[in-house]
DNA sequence: TATATTTGCTAAAACGTTTTAATATACCGC
DNA sequence: GCGGTATATTAAAACGTTTTAGCAAATATA
């Protein structure tokens, strides 16, 4: 790779002595379409490799109005379920020639509404989104305006988008049920205070199995806009207030990293004390002793759905643009820490 | 967030009865210089208020050559270490205007050209690199051909590159130190078999502290090019070979999980079997049972320093563009395994 | 032989900005 | 009332493509 002066497609034809239209043709693959004859094709790809000309991605997109860049808005790059998923779909849209632009929202309303803007202005071509509250409007206008958008890991009941979730209720469902079947009967719920579809969903999956069982609902809210040290003493006072838990379910993989932090200074023994599930599974799960039981999410295959679907709305007509909504099953993936 | 018909410039004039020019100028702050009257100053912003008007981004990067989206290369952006990093990266970068265009390199040589050729075409204004084998052409023509790159977590020896990086080689001697004494005398490195500057430093870390208290050397190289399921193989594999040792110093985070799934697997006791070190940080050497002693990275200030480094170079004239090359310090978290 | 069709290629406009160089008017001193 | 300077604005070129519409020559049709 040498940093020559820029050729641009006007020198080459100069150099062919053609015009730039002819070499625009036959770049593009349109030589047979615009009868170009096969010698004069030749001639114009030997040269294109000779000088290493590539063209200018830019002027491209300003021409043709296509940026072949995904934007990619995640809650946290550096979640492990987040970053995972991201992995691979950044694999499968560069096998697919497109880049991704990406961020981090942090659930902040403001901030997501500020990269929304980034992102149109960049004419990014499609959109992935995992969004905060409050952003229905945008991501309304977006689809209005027939721009590709996927959501995952949440979504908006209000508006119909193309998604890509998870069952969660009736995976917080079964962890509960795990959790009774197993003997437990004072099981409380840590979660977040949000208002997003997947977190009322995991309520409502464990609210629904205490009340068919008539067993005690203890749920704990706690602030998403928290470090990990408050979350921690969150956790840790509802604990000693609550004295009488014997089993807890984690709405998400840090509020149970967070959990484990509390139960540990407290002194309290798993799962003899307290039976412990988690939402999404990672390798601290596995190896913590005893190790963790999780409700794992298929994160290959939520990363190969929502890429699909974008691929294929970004590149097939728009009367094929139906709306998609995958709701996928997680893993529970029994361990040591639910089983008294 | 509405979608109607985007504006241009010259729209923008014509509804205001004045050219593009003054508009421009307007915009990009220019007035005073440009000696626009405050009347007309006044009614252009009132009117680019009023109708939402955004700047075309790509005609913008198309005629100035800056696109303000930096490039960043990591090794895998699901790796807790590197997806921290690039989280406090994209927050610091995002304030600045600057947007993040983002990659894994899977340490892949061949895909790390493809990627920087990628880049290049979208006309990135910098690149952050933590670079693969073997790119050291591809590194040097762009810092010859003035553009700003600054390299992380490792660098290239041969060629003068700004660079962030920490000390590697005291960093894994204090830990071996560390771990002789507390009593080890058999202990082993597990590393990848990789040339890349950090490695080749650990080792020699290793090495200097085994050498100066005369004790042998047990260095177990693994391919980087291997599935998780695979190195915890390798790793069984070399322990069981290697039956008389009493430590292990791991050299990077995910080579230290998989050592301790093997560890469990042999269920040998730690650290009274055999005492653990790991490079790179995280909750699960945090809260496995025992904790494990780890060298923590300086993650906030990595970060910092990367992207200040960068935005120097993008912001500041050419001759204050001195290459500097910064090494900061770990931070040896002593915790139980590795105290006998 | 005159007319239509196909073949092979291209000029010029367009995408939406920024920037250079220029113009036109007003003001000033003398 | 004339040269000079400051003020206020703009026309046009440039960035590097793609694409529309069209031209000329060659071939087919009648």
């Amino acid at each position: 790779m040498i940093l020559k002066k820029k050729l641009s497609i006007v020198d080459l034809a100069k150099q062919l002595n053609i015009s730039p239209t002819t070499v625009s043709f036959v770049l593009n693959g349109r030589a047979k379409e615009k009868r170009i004859s096969d010698d004069l094709v030749e001639r114009v790809l030997k040269h294109v490799e000779e000088v290493g000309y590539k063209p200018n991605a830019l002027a491209q997109s300003l021409r043709t109005g296509k940026t072949k860049i995904i934007g990619l808005m995640v809650e946290d790059i550096s979640d492990p379920f987040f970053s995972s998923v991201a992995r691979l779909i950044e694999e499968k849209a560069y096998k697919s020639g497109y880049k991704i632009l990406y961020c981090s929202t942090d659930n902040n309303t403001e901030k997501t509404k500020d990269l929304l803007d980034v992102f149109r202005d960049r004419q990014v071509d499609g959109y992935i989104i995992s969004p905060p509250e409050g952003i229905e409007d945008e991501v309304s206008s977006l689809v209005n305006g027939g721009i590709p958008v996927v959501l995952f890991d949440r979504y908006f009941a209000e508006i119909t988008t193309d998604h890509v979730v998870i069952n969660n209720e009736e995976s917080s469902y079964n962890a509960v049920v795990g959790l009774i079947n197993s003997g437990c009967k004072e099981i409380a719920f840590i979660t977040l205070d949000s208002l997003q579809s997947q977190m009322q969903d995991r309520l409502k999956g464990y609210e629904r199995a205490l009340n068919e069982h008539s067993l005690n609902h203890h749920v704990k809210e706690i602030s998403f806009f928290q470090d990990s040290e408050n979350i921690i003493k969150h956790i840790t006072n509802f604990l000693t207030r609550k004295d009488n838990l014997d089993a807890i379910l984690f709405a998400t993989n840090y509020l149970g990293v967070s959990g484990l932090k509390a139960i540990k200074a407290l002194d309290l023994k798993i799962p003899e004390d307290l039976a412990i599930i988690s939402f999404d599974d990672y390798s601290l799960f596995e190896l913590h002793s005893p190790s963790i039981t999780a409700i794992a999410q298929p994160i290959e295959e939520i990363a190969e759905k929502v890429i699909t679907i974008l691929l294929n709305k970004l590149n097939l007509p728009a009367k094929y643009k139906k709306n998609q909504a995958i709701v996928l099953s997680t893993n529970l993936i029994l361990r040591n820490s639910s089983v008294k």
